[in-house]
DNA sequence: CGGGATCCACCATGATACTG
DNA sequence: CAGTATCATGGTGGATCCCG
């Protein structure tokens, strides 16, 4: 049942999951490719202003590595360059449609925290 | 329809909810915690062999820090703490059971992917 | 003895400037 | 426009020590 992948190993598809999604802007890029595609990396960058242009790269080419998504190259000047979600990448919208609506609840949980007495 | 939460501002649900699931270690955490309840430090340990004590812990505070999990003390010798998930915790059974689904479809992709002749 | 904290090293992440 | 280089910072991991 071990899974070797890039010199790893692991013990269960979540593990393997967890490795592949598990960086900082990865599910915010999925998310956005999942809603809009394709995009450019500056289009990427419009709809994800907190991530900076470095990080984004980086993660961009790591779920590229992982045939999560697609980079497509077009041979012009100045470059144009695509990025879209592979079919192994279109099946994580389950994942990021449950982040979200998880993310919903607990955005309403953290506002009646707010407005509760705090304790002094 | 921004949220404000420990001196951070998040512009949507997801972004809150990666910021508070987005840990190395808490959705594993998480997901022992849904398949066994209560369990004390040293169990989790046992079902996340790779996980350092010390960053366990560190992800234990953070998810008790936002109400995720419940962190419950006996006044005994030796020490003893049982952790379990809270109300808004337990409702991340979807997106913990999403990824595990889609680790086990990525894992037999990359099977696949491992079985190609190489091209050199 | 179990849960936790401290010291140190490393890698991922972040901010900015720069290149083809 | 897409991507790289450089430097600063924070999260992560290993080992060890502390406390009841």
């Amino acid at each position: 049942m071990e899974i070797h992948y890039k010199e790893k190993t692991y013990f269960s598809g979540k593990d393997l999951a967890l490795s592949a999604i598990g960086g900082r802007w990865k599910i915010a890029v999925i998310w956005c490719l999942l809603h809009d595609s394709p995009l450019r990396l500056s289009e990427i960058q419009k709809k994800l202003p907190q991530a900076n242009q470095r990080m984004l790269i980086r993660q961009l080419r790591e779920l590229e590595e992982d045939q999560i998504i697609t980079r497509f190259v077009y041979p012009v000047v100045p470059p144009k360059v695509e990025y879209q979600l592979s079919d192994i990448g279109l099946r994580l919208e389950p994942v990021v449609t449950s982040i979200c609506n998880w993310g919903d609840e607990f955005s309403d949980f953290v506002k009646k925290e707010a407005t509760k007495i705090p304790v002094e």
